[in-house]
DNA sequence: ATGGTTGGTAGCCAA
């Protein structure tokens, strides 16, 4: 099974893209980020033309996240557990029966937390992520094949990234942003593309700016991390590069796990 | 050099 995450940066600017990625890499199940739509706008149709099943939870303007499968899932979840207060769509979970039995895929787009210094946005990532380790322990602890796929907007090591002084001050590479990152695998979690290549200076977003594609100058935010039955099943991952010189692309790539569920 | 680019929006904010 074919297992991706994809920032597409607004489902409305992206939709050909996607179609056309949708068609090319045939996924078996996408996680999107940063759909930017309400439920209601997003377009569902041409997307379950290619034979996707379709799953979203959005909000209007920003953030929103969408699960598409080939396989409809048996339960959905929408929202990350842990504070009802917190009103932007970041979380949507799937459980999913497959060959092997049953496997729950998250797509989830963690805070950025820029400026690191605003009072509000640095901890609110924080605490998002201190919520995404409870909800981990929870799932971990029912030991099935989990994959926690996304835009973590988390720079976990130094060769994640083209130049590190660049990231020195920034919420995505920060000390205490890796620690919280680190406090999450720690749990039993894998990074699945840093467990099946030796490559560094591997990216998975490049921003518009400055010609940060044309001098890959990237980082790799978007990760799949894997509990250990997900992770005793994973067979390969690559990274859709090729994306990023489309027209009108995101700033972001699929990040692909291949499984043998 | 506090840069420059895109998306959603009509609040220039978020990234």
């Amino acid at each position: 099974m074919k297992i991706a995450t994809w920032n597409i940066n607004g489902i409305k600017a992206r939709i050909d893209n996607l179609l056309q990625w949708l068609e090319a890499a045939s996924p078996d199940i996408a996680c999107l980020q940063e759909i930017k739509s309400v439920d209601e706008s997003f377009p569902r149709e041409p997307i379950e033309a290619l034979g996707y099943h379709v799953e979203t939870h959005g909000q209007k303007g920003f953030n929103g996240v969408a699960l598409l499968s080939k396989v409809r899932p048996d339960e959905v979840n929408r929202g990350l557990p842990g504070d009802a207060t917190d009103e932007q769509a970041r979380f949507i979970e799937g459980v999913f029966s497959v060959p092997s039995g049953v496997l729950r895929v998250c797509s989830l787009y963690l805070p950025n937390g820029n400026p690191a210094d605003d009072p509000v946005k640095y901890p609110y990532k924080l605490a998002w992520m201190e919520r995404l380790k409870r909800f981990a322990e929870e799932r971990l602890a029912l030991e099935e094949p989990l994959i926690l796929a996304g835009d973590y907007n988390v720079i976990p090591q130094p060769h994640d990234c083209f130049d590190p002084s660049v990231w020195a001050q920034d919420a995505l590479f920060l000390p205490e942003t890796r620690a919280a990152f680190r406090r999450l695998t720690n749990l039993g979690l894998t990074d699945a593309v840093r467990a099946t290549t030796d490559a560094v200076k591997l990216y998975s977003f490049w921003d518009y700016q400055a010609g940060a594609w044309q001098k890959n100058n990237g980082i790799r935010i978007d990760h799949l991390l894997t509990s250990p039955e997900a992770t005793d099943r994973l067979i390969s991952t690559e990274i859709d590069r090729q994306v990023r010189s489309w027209e009108k692309p995101s700033d972001h790539v699929p990040v692909i796990g291949h499984f043998a569920f």
